[in-house]
RNA sequence: GCGGGCAUGGCGGAAUCGGUAGACGCAAGGGACUUAAAAUCCCUCGGCCUUAGUGCUGUCCGGGUUCAAGUCCCGGUGCCCGCACCA
């Protein structure tokens, strides 16, 4: 018999119409919907001009979540936008000259049509790009909401200027003192800027991380750390002389049981004190002046030499009557972390005792090694001694209460001996900083404000919003076109109608992905959201996007939640109930550094005498094989899901994307792989046409035995397993699940079959549709009519299993001696322990190695494994 | 430096609460069908063996707990990730 292989170029266009027509995707927020709300959520992408494989991979494991749920009877949120703001466009703009907004909206047309083509189950009637003004006017609505809150404020402060960019960075977007985007050295500038202040949410946002218990671990540790709690002991040192206005100055510390072991002070360049002192002082300004253009980036930091200059000033030790200490203006001594002063214990701490060295500054040690008996500060001369956090130490100089703790103990004991002897108190930092927004760029989002000469800073009126970008730009210069626009920029203030100027900053495009999620419920209301419908929707429940948003966006989110909540909008404190993070594609590169890097296509891959070379197809030259690497454009390891869609189609690359690695971890694609996931798709094609015609008129039987309850009994086995699976988004161990069942089935041949296995086949094949649909949804479609059905297996109910045939009629147990499998045991699943022990010593194998004698122990474990002890 | 994770065949990976290690897929080898190829189907596939056996050995290395360890504990090695002059 012969069929006709499937066709998948031309029966996927063919059933998304069909969905399409049906509006079969489309959701029902509305609050009188009885069904359970399901949202599910994939990170929306960048409009960079084309989709590649780790969109391809994201959306497939959402769509899966998205097809399943609803089957399962949940009316599913599954929507799609753009966040569209940001500096590729004005790139593009400035190379191409194109403007922004034609760029990113045609983008957007064909990255929507790529998506399209794979055939994602999507509510696409809630589509927006956050550069869409229906969009960006409801944030400035919130901007404005947040103002009215305090959430919102302005300062002067140290700012990340990226230079090639021309605009300021978050910390957050400062890798290894270097731009995320451009790369460039970043340097630091001083400017007034809008902060949201995400760090009063400090604790709460540390807090509330335990509660997110659908979170991977990872995400949740780093979160964490990026708040960077520490306790610690906050102080105030006194001047021996008053200086400048200064009777003295507030230092904090993580580690005050070394405040014995003070042997000096120092303070930031930018602490109020150097600066006071600088103006007196023209060596010190000079310094100060150097210091600060040291750069920020991690290798000048590990090779910057600590630099201090000696103020002249001393402290006095608040342990030592008479024992003063020097006041140095020190290179790394931060300003925005404590109270941007400390005091510095050479004898445990690296950095303080290289800073010590380099001044010959005393070094006293505080306590040492239990087992220590040298003489302690010479023990600590040519290194610091740090000691393990669960190593008992021998303490020196210490207030009595200190004396016999240790560790953390120790340090809290030095605390509560501070404040009762009113030197300062314990106190909590955050490593957190206030967010800035400010973007100096032209294609964001605007901030709703007007500067009036006699007003100050004032918010733009609610009903002339949105404020709109001015088309009228050029980008021949860099910078922000804002700020040189001729109209734009000169407005009548909004309170006293003089005139006034436009804010020309806009926001940082993370503002934009920071509350998407709530906008998608109602995208098209006339307020940010409808919090009756918002707080029926969210949080959402399921999250998927890759690890590199697990600080920032995920963060700026929880904290938009939180705001958002404050002004109104909605009850939600934590966006995201469960999140998935997804591994990358990877696929092999091909060529060095020297010649070059080539991409899969140019390439004919072959194997010679067992070792797999790369020939160039343009002029047969030997390229070689590197490393298997993150697909990048750089590399040009990519591979175009356009392509792959064409030769295989989007089920086949859905399915193996989806099958050969657990999600969380990194997939390689192969063409291998790609072809023995369309082997499958052909292979459920066959099982389907084979069988088509013996299935039609079928029907179930009220009970069926031998070989049809054993396929019966597959059936609902799997049917179960795949259902475990994806709910835990095991999207791997479904398929192989998937594969094995395919195999159970393809191994009945439909010449052979009574009718009773008929119809046992009927259901099993039924399933097996079933449970591919969710990858695999236009083949499911196609094979769905083939077997006779009439609906669409999309707006097909799950089938329910039945717990009765989803367990074993006979058990077959492992039987071990000590400890070493020796036979099988065939048992009936509800055999009790004595029944099973009884039948193991009558085996064969047992009785031989038992040579007549007693076990010593028989170990039963009902369902699992039985264990002999001679 | 600090914090975290991982390690299983040629490869990706399975293995629920400690209970048959290697499911499933890929690659490879052999065979069938065919004039031939593609497609498809069948078989083999961790290592070792004078005994081919429900034989020995085997989940990075060394110890331990247990009737039983890939899984738990202690010590080490290698790789990966995050943060980092944060006091």
């Amino acid at each position: 018999m012969t069929t006709e292989r499937y066709n998948p170029r031309e029966a996927e266009p063919r059933w998304q119409k069909k969905w399409d027509e049906e509006r079969l995707f489309e959701t029902d927020t509305g609050v009188s919907n009885t069904k359970p709300p399901y949202y599910v959520l994939e990170m929306f992408p960048y409009p960079s001009g084309r989709i590649h494989m780790g969109h391809v991979r994201n959306y497939a494991m959402g769509d899966v979540v998205a097809r399943y749920k609803r089957a399962k009877g949940y009316e599913v949120l599954h929507p799609m936008g753009w966040d569209a703001f940001g500096m590729p466009a004005e790139n593009a703009a400035m190379q191409n000259k194109t403007h922004p907004k034609g760029w990113t909206y045609d983008n957007i047309a064909a990255m929507r049509k790529q998506l399209k083509s794979m055939g994602l189950s999507l509510d696409w009637s809630r589509e927006f790009a956050t550069c869409d003004p229906e969009y960006y006017a409801q944030q400035q609505k919130l901007f404005l909401d947040f103002l009215k809150h305090d959430l919102v404020y302005r300062k002067s402060a140290k700012v990340n200027w990226d230079p090639v960019d021309m605009t300021v960075l978050a910390n957050e977007q400062v890798i290894d003192g270097k731009g995320w985007r451009s790369g460039a050295e970043v340097e630091q500038r001083e400017l007034t800027q809008w902060f949201f202040k995400i760090s009063d949410f400090s604790e709460e946002l540390l807090e509330a991380i335990d509660g997110l218990d659908e979170w991977p671990a990872k995400v949740k540790l780093m979160q964490a750390n990026w708040i960077g709690k520490s306790r610690g002991l906050q102080m105030k040192f006194d001047l021996t002389e008053p200086a400048v206005g200064f009777d003295g100055f507030e230092i904090y510390t993580t580690r005050p049981d070394t405040l014995a072991g003070a042997s000096f002070m120092a303070i930031a360049p930018e602490h109020p004190l150097a600066v006071a002192l600088a103006k007196e002082n023209p060596e010190l300004a000079e310094f100060n002046k150097e210091v600060r253009k040291t750069g920020t980036s991690a290798e000048e930091l590990e090779t910057a030499e600590k630099q201090g200059f000696d103020t002249g000033l001393k402290v006095r030790h608040p342990l030592y009557d008479g024992k003063t200490l020097p006041v140095f203006v020190a290179n790394f001594i931060l300003m925005d972390y404590g109270t941007g002063a400390i005091f510095g214990c050479p004898a445990h701490d690296q950095r303080d005792h290289d800073f010590a060295s380099k001044y010959g500054l005393p070094i006293i040690a505080t306590f040492v090694p239990s087992d220590c008996d040298d003489e302690p500060d010479a023990f600590v001369s040519s290194e610091p001694y740090v000691p393990l956090k669960s190593e008992t130490v021998k303490w020196i100089n210490q207030p009595a209460s200190v004396a016999t703790a240790t560790g953390q103990e120790a340090i809290e004991a030095t605390i509560d001996w501070a404040e009762q002897n009113t030197l300062g108190e314990g106190k909590v930092q955050y490593r957190l900083r206030d967010w800035g927004i400010s973007r100096q760029r032209y294609w964001g989002c605007p901030i709703p404000v007007v500067h009036c000469p006699s007003c100050g800073v004032v918010p733009e009126k609610e009903e002339n919003l949105p404020v709109q970008l001015p088309d009228d730009v050029t980008f021949d210069v860099p910078g922000n076109p804002l700020d040189r626009h001729p109209t734009w920029r000169d407005v009548a203030c909004p309170e006293c109608g003089e005139p006034a100027k436009r804010e020309t900053d806009t926001m940082d495009t993370f503002v934009d992905s920071s509350w998407y999620f709530a906008r998608f419920i109602t995208p098209h209301e006339k307020t940010p959201t409808v919090p009756e419908q918002a707080n029926r929707w969210l949080p959402v429940d399921q999250y998927i996007g890759g690890i590199e948003h697990a600080i920032l966006h995920l963060l700026y989110s929880r904290f938009f939640s939180r705001a958002m909540s404050i002004a109104g909008h909605m009850e939600i404190k934590e966006p995201f109930k469960g999140l998935f993070t997804q591994g990358m594609v990877v696929h092999e590169t091909y060529g060095n550094k020297d010649i070059g890097w080539f991409q899969p296509a140019e390439l004919l891959l072959e194997e010679v005498d067992g070792k797999r070379i790369a020939k160039r197809l343009d002029n047969g030259e030997i390229v070689p094989i590197g490393s298997i690497e993150k697909m990048s454009k750089s590399k040009r390891n990519t591979v175009d899901p356009d392509d792959i869609m064409q030769t295989y189609g989007a089920d086949t690359a859905r399915w193996f994307m989806l099958s050969d690695s657990p999600p969380d971890r990194d997939v390689e694609w192969t063409d291998a792989g790609a072809e023995g996931a369309h082997r499958f798709v052909q292979r459920i094609w066959r099982l389907v046409q084979n069988w088509q015609d013996v299935l039609s008129e079928t029907s179930m039987p009220e009970t069926v035995s031998g070989k049809a309850q054993d396929i019966r009994k597959a059936s609902h086995k799997t049917l179960k397993a795949v259902g475990e699976d994806i709910e835990k988004l095991a999207f791997n161990r479904a398929i192989a699940r998937l594969y094995e069942y395919c195999n159970t089935l393809s191994g009945v041949k439909p010449d052979q079959a009574d009718p009773e296995v008929a119809s046992v086949m009927k259901e099993g094949v039924s399933f097996h549709i079933q449970c591919i649909a969710p990858m695999m949804p236009h083949l499911a479609e196609e094979c769905w009519r083939s077997l006779g059905y009439e609906t669409l297996v999309s707006a097909t109910p799950w089938p329910e299993y039945d717990p009765a045939l989803a367990v074993d009629d006979i058990l077959i147990m492992p039987v071990q001696i000590n400890g070493k499998k020796r036979a099988d045991l065939e048992v009936n699943p509800d055999a009790s322990k004595e029944e099973i022990e009884a039948a193991s010593l009558q085996l064969d194998v047992v009785m031989k190695y038992l040579e007549g004698r007693d076990p010593k122990k028989v170990i039963v474990v009902p369902k699992r494994i039985v264990n002999v002890v001679i």
